[in-house]
Order: structure tokens, then C-alpha cells, then sequence
DNA sequence: ACTCTGTCTCAAGACGGC
DNA sequence: TTGAGACAGAGT
DNA sequence: GCCGTCC
């Protein structure tokens, strides 16, 4: 997921792309927000249980999951007394040559899964927490109870056709929304204008976000969107493999002097840089037609492509085709965003009566939603003038903050002299 | 000296009471 | 699972 | 700020 050290070459060479903001400084703002990602993570950290015994996911009378309902609703409880307006985006059918990566997390699970059964067997209380981990997915069921849930919230959500980044990035391009929230750094390489991390409330009083700007990472970089699009290629993306020996460094390096991946390829040593043969679909071809293995065994539920696409599908290099995904990704276009008055009554049904949610504190939170929703809906909540203003003492800033880095890298230096000693 | 790879570790949400 | 950070070790 | 609870 994401591209790989993708941040932090950022940090290094585009430093002026990222801000450190206040969580305030997002008032009045709409921001889309991956939900899959966001329930994911619920399910991983909602559990109860100590460090001693099996943790377990919180859950109703019917023993079904609740851990990702209780994280969506305070979460996003927040969000709007925060006078955040957040949108959530679903994620829709992966691209096709995500499969490999699916099938090899299929298998990952299927292995956990036969090790969680070993270790009830054996009691293995830390094994089995382990495996569990191991197991969870953001499946269909916690999906469409999300969706349930923000529905009633009176929050609008969309399923985009492909990958929810993006249409989050999409959504951002549009104007529709202010910024990308996501820790998936994906949404970069889809172009979203502004990405927003850390968007959660972890350290309570002096929470403050980081926000990636789209333009000042092309200008930092001082590369063309084709060359960003081709250098998170080279970091390692979902969509495909990567030139082993090549990290962030080089690969920035190559595209700088190359230009695009095409001219790399033709220009490095080849017995350095180990190319993946999915890169040259032609080589392989010319060379030897010998083996022949697609993971065959594992489901491929629609094998309706005919002989003639599947030919010139494979010879289609995979970094052209993951550049087509990043450039080209399947959205949805013509998006309504409402933000409505939750619908209480349902909503407390829902959560009290199916999910088995306290009443009181229920009853408690829906109040503050519907306080937060009143004060948003309020015309001029963002005031636009104050944070311009504020722009530009924040030039100076990033100049200090420049400054700063480059004695910090100093310092570094001086300091690995010093351990190395 | 620099870069990349591999291995390890750790935490992962949000709230409230104390 | 992911990501980040720290560190060792190998390749250039 | 830590730690138990939420379901």
C-alpha cells in the first residue's frame, strides 16, 4: 500500500511541501477521507482484553464486530465538532494487476488462518492474538455498516469504481473537497492538491496535522507530473514490481536524468540494476518461451478476455500499465455532497438496539452531532481572510525551516562521526 | 562515503476517570 | 497487516 | 499522563 519511503524522500528533497498545521487551522473545511483504510485500522486497534489474555474485537449480543462501528462514529463525531465536514470513500473492485498482490495476501491469510487454528488448539493466548491480527480485513459486512452508519449520520459517502484514493483525489481536484485525509501516500501520485496526514486525534490537546501540498511536491522536486508519476513507480507501488538496487535516491537521480522510466531502463547497467522481466515483456518473449506459470490454481473468476487481449496485455510493461492506473484511474465524476441532519431516531435504534451501544452515551453523542452539524451548517464558518493572512508569515517559516534542516543535517553528520567512533 | 536491503522493534482508536 | 525508525551488512 | 473501558 502507498509508495514506498515516498514520504521521506519528501522530507528530504521537498521539504517545503510539507506543513505542519493545527487541526484548527481545518475548521470549515470538507475533506475526503478512505474509508476502507480508516475501518481497517478500527479493526486492529478497537479490541479490549490486556496484555494477558486474548484481546478481543468488541462486539453485539450476536457476537458480531463492533470495533469498527465504535472507531467511525467517535471519529467522525470529532471531525464535525471540529467543523470538519468529512466525506468517506469506499473503495470499489481492484485494478486488475493488483491480483498478484491480492493472491499473495490470500495465501498469507489462509497460512494465518491454519495457525490461529493451531494455536487454540494449543492455547497459545499471544500466538493467537498474533494470527488474528493477521487475519483481519476490512470485509463486505464491516463496509456496508459503515455505510449504514454514516448514512444516519447524515454524512455523505461514496463508493468509488476503482480505488477510493483516487477518487478522493478526484473529489479534491474537483473543488468538492479541501484535501485527501489518508496515510496512504497513493493519493500524491494521483495528483490530489492537498493531502492530509495524521488526521486523527491521538495526542489530544496539541493536535496538529501535516499537510502535503500536490504543486510545491512537483515544484520541490523540480520534475514533471510523468516524472513524479514514474519515480513513485521506481519507489514501489501496489501495481508493480521495482529495479532491484535502485532505492529513493537513485531512483530520483535517474528520473532527473533520464527523464522517464523508458530511458533508465535503456541506460543503466542491467547486470547492476536487475530489471523485472514484467518491465520487458518483449525480451522475454524473444528469448525463451519456455516457462510459463501465472499462479495457476487460485481463482481467476472472469476469463472472458479472448486470446488477442491477453497477447498484447502481456506485452504491455508493467510500469506502463501501473503509469496508466496512477494517470487514468477509473472515477466517478458528477459527485453531489450533502451533509445532512442525522436521523436520530434510526440512528439510535441502530446502534442501541443492533450494535448493543450504551443508551446514554448514545443518546449523548448523537446530541453533540447534532450540535456540531447546527454550527456547521452556519454560513461563514471558515473564515477565509484570517487563514490567507496567515499564509504568509508562513513563508518565513519554511525559510527558517529550511535553514533549520540543513543545520539538523549537519549535526547528523557530526553526530554519526561521533558514534562511529 | 553513500545507498540499498534485510532484520528487528513498536504501535496502531478515542474517551474519560483518576 | 502497515509504517516508521534503528541498526547491521553488503554492494557501489 | 497513564490505564482501563467502550461492545
Amino acid at each position: 500500500m502507498g509508495i514506498k519511503g515516498l514520504a521521506k524522500l519528501l522530507s528530504d528533497e521537498a521539504p517545503d511541501c510539507i506543513r505542519e498545521v493545527e487541526l484548527k487551522s481545518l475548521h470549515g473545511r470538507k475533506i475526503a477521507i478512505d474509508a476502507s483504510m480508516a475501518i481497517y485500522q478500527f479493526l486492529i486497534a478497537v479490541r479490549s482484553g490486556g496484555p494477558n489474555q486474548q484481546a478481543t474485537m468488541l462486539t453485539n449480543a450476536e457476537g458480531e464486530t463492533t470495533s469498527h462501528i465504535q472507531g467511525m462514529f467517535n471519529r467522525t463525531i470529532r471531525y464535525m465538532t471540529e467543523g470538519i465536514r468529512p466525506v468517506f470513500v469506499f473503495d470499489g473492485k481492484p485494478p486488475d494487476v493488483k491480483s498478484h498482490e491480492l493472491i499473495k495476501r490470500r495465501e498469507k491469510r489462509e497460512k494465518a488462518q491454519a495457525a490461529l487454528a493451531v494455536a487454540s488448539e494449543e492455547g497459545n493466548v499471544e500466538e493467537q492474538d498474533k494470527q488474528s491480527k493477521r487475519l483481519v480485513r476490512a470485509g463486505t459486512k464491516e463496509n456496508e455498516d459503515c455505510r449504514k452508519l454514516l448514512t444516519l449520520m447524515g454524512v455523505p459517502v461514496v463508493t468509488a469504481p476503482c480505488e477510493a484514493e483516487a477518487q478522493a483525489a478526484a473529489l479534491c481536484k474537483a473543488g468538492l473537497v479541501y484535501a485527501t485525509g489518508t496515510e496512504d501516500m497513493d493519493a500524491l501520485t494521483f495528483a490530489t492538491p492537498i493531502l492530509v496526514r495524521k488526521l486523527t486525534f491521538a495526542n489530544a490537546s496539541k493536535s496538529m496535522v501535516q499537510t502535503m501540498n500536490y504543486n510545491k511536491v512537483i515544484e520541490g522536486l523540480a520534475i514533471s507530473h510523468d516524472q513524479f508519476v514514474d519515480l513513485c513507480i521506481m519507489l514501489g507501488c501496489d501495481y508493480c514490481d521495482t529495479i532491484r538496487g535502485v532505492g529513493p535516491k537513485t531512483a530520483l537521480k535517474l528520473i532527473r536524468e533520464h527523464g522517464n522510466i523508458e530511458k533508465v531502463i535503456e541506460t543503466i547497467d542491467r547486470k547492476k540494476f536487475v530489471v523485472p522481466e514484467s518491465w520487458v515483456p518483449n525480451e522475454k518473449k524473444l528469448d525463451a518461451q519456455s516457462d510459463d506459470d501465472d499462479e495457476e490454481g487460485v481463482e481467476s473468476p472472469s476469463k472472458e478476455e479472448n486470446n488477442g487481449i491477453v497477447d498484447t496485455e502481456e506485452l504491455i510493461p508493467a510500469y506502463v500499465q501501473a503509469r496508466k492506473l496512477f494517470n487514468e484511474h477509473e472515477v466517478l465524476n458528477d459527485i453531489e455532497l450533502k451533509w445532512k441532519p442525522c436521523q436520530a431516531e434510526d440512528l439510535q435504534k441502530f446502534l442501541v438496539d443492533d450494535m448493543g451501544f450504551n443508551v446514554d452515551r448514545v443518546k449523548n453523542n448523537i446530541e453533540k452531532l447534532q450540535a456540531a452539524y447546527k454550527a456547521n451548517s452556519k454560513p461563514q464558518t471558515r473564515m477565509d481572510s484570517f487563514f490567507a493572512v496567515k499564509a504568509n508569515p508562513n513563508a518565513a517559516k519554511s525559510a527558517a525551516k529550511r535553514k533549520a534542516d540543513a543545520a539538523k543535517a549537519k549535526a547528523a553528520v557530526s553526530k554519526k562521526k561521533t558514534k562511529k567512533h
